[in-house]
RNA sequence: GGCCCAUUCGUCUAUCGGUUAGGACGCAAGAUUUUCAUUCUUGAAAGAGCAGUUCGACUCUGCUAUGGGCUGCCA
């Protein structure tokens, strides 16, 4: 095959998107551009009762965060405009009524409530009800009703729906990319809605299948959840004659709960514990908030990477990839069958991974916004370089004020344990002769400093981890942080005198 | 219930008929260390079950079990 590499994500407004569908626009993403094809953004707000305020900007919002580029479709434009269904809803009905000429489908008058007593009654007999061949012709279709008739009831304005006329008992032939083949037939399969006038727009199924046809989509990437239609979708595409140009389908492994059964949904997040979404939401109407990796800490990179290894692995060992590696590595191939189940502890380990390796200037960036809300004013290099001696013990991003106010504010608090352990005996009285030492030092680099204290602490017979550990207490005020030496270069000598006149002053030795 | 998909350490996974079944997260132990971490080393830990094909099966086939998805005028 060698036509043009077209894929889309096509996301339904009806909530903030979830990291699995990040996953799969992801993949699209990256088979797009592993292909040196096109990625599309389609909006399929065909269900208008349960379309959320908000829901189409948090999509886009999501996937720019990700490094996730549209190449087409809403928010961008492209030579298929508009890439929102309802914009596009004069299109469909002209193909549902195709169908229905084409003896493909039929038009069905069955009310909602009609179809409630069908399946209640047939629940009760211990039956599922199906909308298929055995019933179709005995309840208000065009099938069973006349043709004048038909025209009358829509004339006068009664409700009606296009339901596609699933054929009886035939085999349908069907190929996946990641699954192989797969066979279904027909007579397990209902009839369904393709079109409805209650609201004059398509159901998922048409409108699916009609867009992508008219977009050209090449290959059609998207969730397991949609495994059991693809047979309608097979066939819908032979009911158009459209099979020359119908795309190769993926469907992709679903992600499920970390604990328990079934696959993750909107509401695991908070109940869990981590995020379930890439940014923080807040509903417009019912003013419902969820977590986000975003603002919880993580970094894009490292939330896409480990999003990318999970249904995806790329033969090797190497785990650490920039998009642009993935894009090199990924292929369809090499996505796996079974669901797999999220693991929030790797996703820390990933970001973790991330800040480790992460250049001084890079967490000045990211630390800046932080220290000014913490009132504090600094140049880049200065917040790089705090970030940048504490970045190993990062998790995430948030951890950072945490890990290295000490270097901007002096302890007002002493931690218990420390100052049980070090501000007795001895050690008040060593380090007010300690004081004079630092005080008697012109350069206060690390280096230098660490050899006239060492020389100092030999020379008076003290051992290394009480000193440390004592001037530790006055510095940094907790049993944390990185090397003493460390810290008396960050906060400079002055600073240094102050701390332990404070400490001296303040509290009280035990015993 | 029906249809479809899946099944290797607790979890994510490698293996495309012949391996001491490898890696990673997490866990445990040890080393390093002025604190807390990091880092390093080591360890425990797996082919759902039963048949069959084959000289040989984690790998192929069937059945069973288990898990998952779908079964809406939702997507």
């Amino acid at each position: 095959m060698s036509r043009e590499v077209r894929v889309r994500f096509a996301p339904s407004p009806t909530g903030p998107l979830h990291i699995g569908g990040v996953r799969t626009a992801l993949y699209n993403y990256l088979f797009a551009r592993r292909h040196g094809g096109k990625m599309i953004l389609r909006i399929e707000d065909t269900d208008s009762q349960r379309f959320v305020p908000g829901a189409e900007e948090y999509i886009i919002e999501s996937l720019k965060w990700c490094g996730i580029e549209i190449d087409e479709g809403v928010g961008v434009g492209g030579p298929h405009a508009p890439y929102r269904q309802s914009e596009r809803r004069d299109i469909y009905l002209k193909y549902a009524k195709q169908l229905v000429e084409a003896g493909w489908a039929y038009y069905a008058f069955d009310t909602p409530e009609e179809l409630d007593a069908l399946r209640k009654e047939a629940e009760e007999a211990g039956k599922t009800f199906a909308y298929n061949y055995e019933v179709r012709e005995k309840l208000p279709t065009s099938l069973s009703l006349g043709a004048d008739e038909v025209e009358a009831r829509i004339a006068r304005g009664d409700q009606w729906v296009v339901r596609f006329k699933m054929p009886e008992n035939e085999v349908v032939k069907m190929d996946d990319l990641i699954r192989g083949h797969v066979e279904v037939n027909t007579s397990t399969l209902d009839d369904k809605v393709l079109y409805k006038s209650a609201d004059a727009l398509p159901t998922y199924h048409l409108a699916n299948i009609v867009d992508d046809h008219l977009m050209e989509v090449s290959h059609v990437i998207r969730g397991e959840e949609w495994l059991p239609s693809l047979p309608l979708h097979y066939l819908l595409y032979r009911a158009f004659g459209w099979t020359d140009t119908q795309p190769e389908f993926a469907h992709l492994p679903l992600l499920l709960k970390p604990t328990g059964g079934g696959k993750l949904s909107k509401r695991d997040g908070d109940k869990m514990g981590f995020p379930v979404f890439p940014l923080f939401w807040k509903s417009p109407s019912t003013g419902e908030t969820a977590r986000g990796y975003r603002e919880d800490g993580y970094l894009a990179e490292a939330f896409i990477n480990m999003l990318a290894l999970l249904g995806w692995n790329p033969g090797t060992e190497q785990e650490i990839f920039s998009m642009q590696e993935l894009i090199n590595a990924f292929s369809l191939e090499r996505v796996s069958k079974a669901g797999a189940r999220f693991q929030p502890d790797k996703a820390k380990w990933f970001n973790a991974q991330y800040l480790h390796t992460m250049s001084d200037e890079a967490l000045a960036a990211i630390y800046q916004p932080i220290l000014k809300e913490h009132g504090i004013e600094v140049s880049d290099a200065v917040a790089g370089k705090a970030a940048g001696i504490m970045k190993e013990r990062m998790t995430l991003t948030t951890d950072m004020w945490d890990l290295t106010s000490f270097f901007f504010v002096a302890p007002t608090e002493y931690e218990e344990k420390l100052t049980k352990k070090q501000w007795k005996g001895d050690n008040p009285a060593m380090l007010a002769k300690f004081r004079e030492v630092l005080a008697a030092i012109d350069d206060f680099s690390k280096e230098n400093t660490e050899v006239v204290v060492k020389a100092w602490i030999e020379a008076n017979g003290y051992s290394l981890g009480q000193v440390m550990n004592t001037l530790r207490l006055a510095l940094v005020g907790a049993g944390k942080g990185p090397g003493m030496f460390d810290v008396t270069e960050f906060i400079g000598k002055q600073e240094c005198l102050k701390r332990i006149d404070s400490l001296i002053a303040n509290v009280t030795p035990v015993e």
